[in-house]
DNA sequence: GCAAGGTC
């Protein structure tokens, strides 16, 4: 208040305010003096409100009134209106600017001056940003110049509430020129790139292709059509990819993850599905925790125009237009805010208060009153001028002037109350089993307290159940390997295009909808339902810089603008030292792109040629079945400048892949062995060599796993121990069958056979999934299965012998007859186990170290984790695109 | 006819 302790000896003083728009100023005036009268303007939306008030000491008439928004816009100059008369690098660099007052303006520019005559102090009330600081000169040079006297002061509040206009009136300061001058910076580089490149463009393309349109350019709305372009191109050159994994049910059809998830080779999962396949699992690990859903944060307009987008189908353009006659109408708070925490002064009982009657919340928002209230979260977003949206008044479902009115109106509401209330809660329920070496994991939830989500149908908690085990449980399990395909990315939807226009600074809160709408205007990119499109005239434009080397759709050139803004705003270069760099820069394009018109032109054409039956042809509903863009595919690579080297970068890409087995010529994958080498692997012929070794053919046979080729009629196939034959052989205690390898007893591996099969012959058929011989096996009467004669495989890890029920034990096992009973539970617990590799199956005196298991799941060395072995699973290959291996989250779990 | 940023 000392400010104006000077002007007491004048008695009463009469004080100017002015706010950024209307509704600012009567809530000021209300805040301050619920007796203020109202005076009409020239300017039908801008009233005058007069009020009196003490400042300290100091008796005060105040005037308030306000303007909208920026009262002065750039412009060039009419001479320079011709475009065809100015070369567009002039507009850019030469042709003066004026920052006039516009027309519609102008009763604004009368009731300051009529106003400031008047009053001998002004307080500016604009928001609390750059464009309100820009505004506040704006203001004040009009009101100066009328009145050079006045005493100019700037108001700084966070919220219009009593407490916070106090504060700002015991805190008065004087405006920021620095803050100002960046936004003169901002709107004289966006209008000079925009009018010359818009120009350049328009004057070149549009006679060329007779194109009606402006093909404008726009430092946010090209690279907005950008994101949307390169969407399309990444749906359009996607190519599937097949994945393979471990499927595991169990005896209640539960279905569990596999821990390594999806793996790009199918013969590594055929390799770890062989290793751990089995009809038991063991339960490792019950965890049950109690969750939290987050309520959602306080709304801000770009949340707000998502969730619009996503939940209601209503365009954020749309939605917009619906909130500001809702906000106009007194429904609403103001609509255009970057804000996310409730300021502390704000008294939200009161507006939850409000609702307490509503036919449909009321009883809801009674029992907020009454227990259930608790504090929002907060943001970390404050613009410092809004609160976030909220509704100020309640409104019925009969009330509403249109059913989207309707629902915008209960979206804001909703999303208050939700913030008002607790966040929902559950039990989380984490299932581990172990697979001998393989481990799976379910997780289940169950709601407890629903809590906001009973008011907020625009989030979801899915429960899901999972059965009730114990550590230690053996349950029966049915494994099988599943595959499936990669899917493209799915089409960009208004949603997630805002989303990316915020994370990359395109636009602000109150512009991003105005420049998806501007995409849409200027025929670059096309709305339906929620997905945004590119048109072919967007792709080529987009296309044809991308060809020639510019990056004019990128974000980048924004976010410089933006990092340039920001120093001049904090005083630590001139307006124009930015200005001119900046322009001096997109000259340097602009010369560039006129010295290639000739490539554009023929760029331009091609793209267009190529496209042009694509706006037809994008016509369907359902955009995620459309199959890529062959034009545009064949246009892309068309002009993929070196074939050559793309072809260098493929094999680059193939290098770690591209050994080859002698034998039948099919990729080798690489296997680390507990001993630090590393194996190269024939899939196929199940062959192995060391990777030191030179890859020739007698040594590729010195490590064999299997072989296909069985010339001896008692030959089945070779023994994952020791490489020597397995033979079937017919147990003397229980009468059945087993394979057993002929390196007895030296090598002691065995695979039975279930109890029920009563002959077993070999064929010289071969299973057409893996080449191993089949056999002719007939089963007893007590036999569960319906057929009692079977051609089967039986070789293990190919899925068509798994049919039967064959179990995998070693022959120590069998002789020491400490686990061959009917209990499962007992071959897992007595598992014989070598004590040199830790290997299952067979034991140290016959361990050859290399044989433990065909894959190693070790630690591998710096260099293998960058381009070998995935690090957390040990499996070559990748995992699917934009997932991390599966297996971090197990590990850092048992850490 | 051109930009982007305020605003009704």
């Amino acid at each position: 208040m000392n400010k104006f302790k000077t002007a007491i000896k004048f008695g009463k003083i009469r004080v100017l305010n002015v706010a950024e728009k209307p509704s600012v100023a009567r809530s000021i005036a209300t805040v301050l003096a619920r007796d203020h009268t109202i005076e009409e303007t020239k300017s039908p939306y801008n009233k005058l409100f007069k009020f009196n008030f003490k400042l300290g000491e100091q008796d005060a008439e105040m005037w308030m009134t306000s303007v909208t928004g920026h009262l002065k816009n750039l412009k060039y100059p009419k001479q320079y209106q011709k475009w065809d008369k100015w070369d567009p690098l002039i507009i850019l660099k030469d042709a003066e600017i004026e920052n006039v007052i516009s027309y519609e303006k102008r009763f604004l520019e009368e009731n300051l001056q009529r106003f400031a005559k008047q009053c001998s102090q002004l307080i500016l009330w604009l928001d609390c940003d750059r464009e309100g600081e820009n505004i506040a000169f704006e203001v004040l040079e009009v009101c100066k110049a009328t009145n050079p006297q006045i005493k100019v002061h700037r108001a700084h509040f966070s919220a219009v509430t009593y407490v916070d206009i106090k504060k700002a009136l015991e805190n008065l300061q004087q405006p920021d020129e620095n803050l100002s001058n960046s936004v003169l910076a901002r709107q004289e580089i966006d209008l000079r790139i925009g009018a010359s490149f818009t120009r350049f463009q328009t004057l070149l393309l549009q006679q060329q292709f007779n194109l009606s349109s402006i093909v404008s350019y726009g430092p946010c709305q090209i690279p907005t059509l950008g994101f949307v372009v390169q969407r399309q191109k990444e749906i359009d050159s996607f190519v599937k990819e097949k994945f393979w994994f471990i499927q595991c049910v169990d005896q209640t059809g539960c279905e569990y993850n596999w821990s390594r998830g999806n793996i790009f080779d199918e013969m590594i999962v055929l390799l770890l599905f062989e290793r751990c396949f089995t009809e038991q699992a063991q339960v490792t690990d019950v965890q049950q925790k109690e969750v939290q859903k987050w309520k959602p944060y306080p709304l801000s307009t770009i949340e707000f125009e998502k969730l619009a987008s996503r939940k209601l189908k209503v365009s954020a353009h749309k939605a917009m237009d619906l909130a500001e006659k809702l906000y106009n109408r007194g429904y609403i708070s103001y609509p255009r805010t970057e804000t996310n925490k409730f300021p502390p002064t704000i008294n939200l009982q009161n507006i939850i208060r409000d609702q307490i009657n509503h036919p449909v919340w009321g009883q809801y928002a009674q029992n907020l009153i009454h227990s259930n209230f608790d504090q929002p979260r907060a943001g970390n977003k404050d613009d410092k001028a809004h609160p976030p949206i909220h509704p100020v008044k309640m409104m019925s479902e009969s009330d509403a002037q249109t059913t989207q009115e309707w629902d915008i109106y209960q979206l804001i509401t909703r999303h208050f109350l939700a913030c008002c209330s607790k966040n929902a809660k559950g039990s989380e329920t984490t299932i581990n089993l172990q697979v001998k070496e393989e481990s799976f994991y379910k997780q289940g939830l169950i709601i407890t307290e629903k809590n906001f989500l009973e008011i907020y149908p625009y989030d979801e908690w899915s429960q899901s159940s999972v059965p009730k085990y114990n550590i230690g449980d053996i349950i029966q399990i049915n494994l099988k390997v599943q595959n499936g395909k990669t899917s493209p990315p799915k089409p960009l939807t208004e949603a997630e295009l805002i989303g990316m226009m915020d994370k990359n600074g395109i636009g602000t809160d109150a512009t991003i909808h105005e420049h998806i709408n501007t995409i849409q205007e200027r025929d670059y990119a096309i709305k339906k339902g929620q997905i945004i499109k590119p048109t072919k005239l967007g792709l080529a434009l987009v296309e044809s810089y991308e060809v020639l080397g510019f990056t004019l759709h990128k974000p980048h050139l924004r976010a410089l603008m933006e990092q340039r803004m920001n120093e001049v705003a904090q005083g630590v270069k001139q307006k124009n030292e930015i200005v001119e760099a900046t322009i001096k820069e997109m000259s340097g394009i602009l010369q560039e792109l006129q010295q290639k018109k000739n490539l554009i032109i023929q760029t331009f054409g091609q793209y267009l040629e190529a496209l042009k039956d694509y706006d037809e042809n994008n016509d369907d509903e359902n955009p995620q079945n459309r199959e890529p863009n062959q034009q545009l595919q064949q246009q892309q690579q068309r002009n993929k400048p070196t074939k050559k080297e793309q072809q260098q970068q493929q094999q680059q890409q193939q290098q770690n892949f591209q050994q080859k087995c002698n034998t039948c010529g099919t990729q080798l994958v690489e296997i680390k062995q507990t001993n630090g080498s590393i194996l190269e692997v024939c899939l196929q012929c199940r062959q192995a060599q060391e990777k030191s070794q030179p890859t020739n053919t007698s040594n590729f046979q010195t490590k064999t796993f299997k072989t296909q080729t069985n010339h001896n009629n008692e030959e089945t196939f070779k023994c994952n121990q020791c490489h020597k034959q397995m033979k079937i052989r017919q147990s003397k205690i229980k009468n059945s069958y087993f394979f057993g390898c002929l390196g007895y007893p030296q090598c002691n591996q065995a695979i039975f056979l279930p109890d029920s099969i009563k002959s077993i012959q070999r064929t010289e058929k071969k299973c057409k999934k893996c080449n191993s011989i089949l056999f002719q096996t007939e089963y007893s009467e007590n036999s569960t299965l319906q057929q009692k004669s079977q051609l089967l495989c039986l070789f293990p890890g190919c899925s068509e012998g798994l049919k039967t029920e064959w179990r995998n034990q070693s022959k120590e096992s069998q002789q020491t007859n400490l686990n061959y009973s009917k209990t499962k539970q007992g071959y897992i617990k007595q598992q014989v186990q070598c004590k040199k590799c830790n290997g299952f199956g067979h034991l140290e005196d016959v361990c050859n170290n290399n044989t433990k298991t065909m894959i190693s799941l070790i630690e591998t060395n710096q260099e293998d984790k960058k381009d070998k072995l995935c690090p957390s699973c040990g499996v070559t290959g990748r995992h699917p695109k934009g997932s991390t291996c599966p297996m971090k989250r197990v590990k850092k779990k048992n850490q």
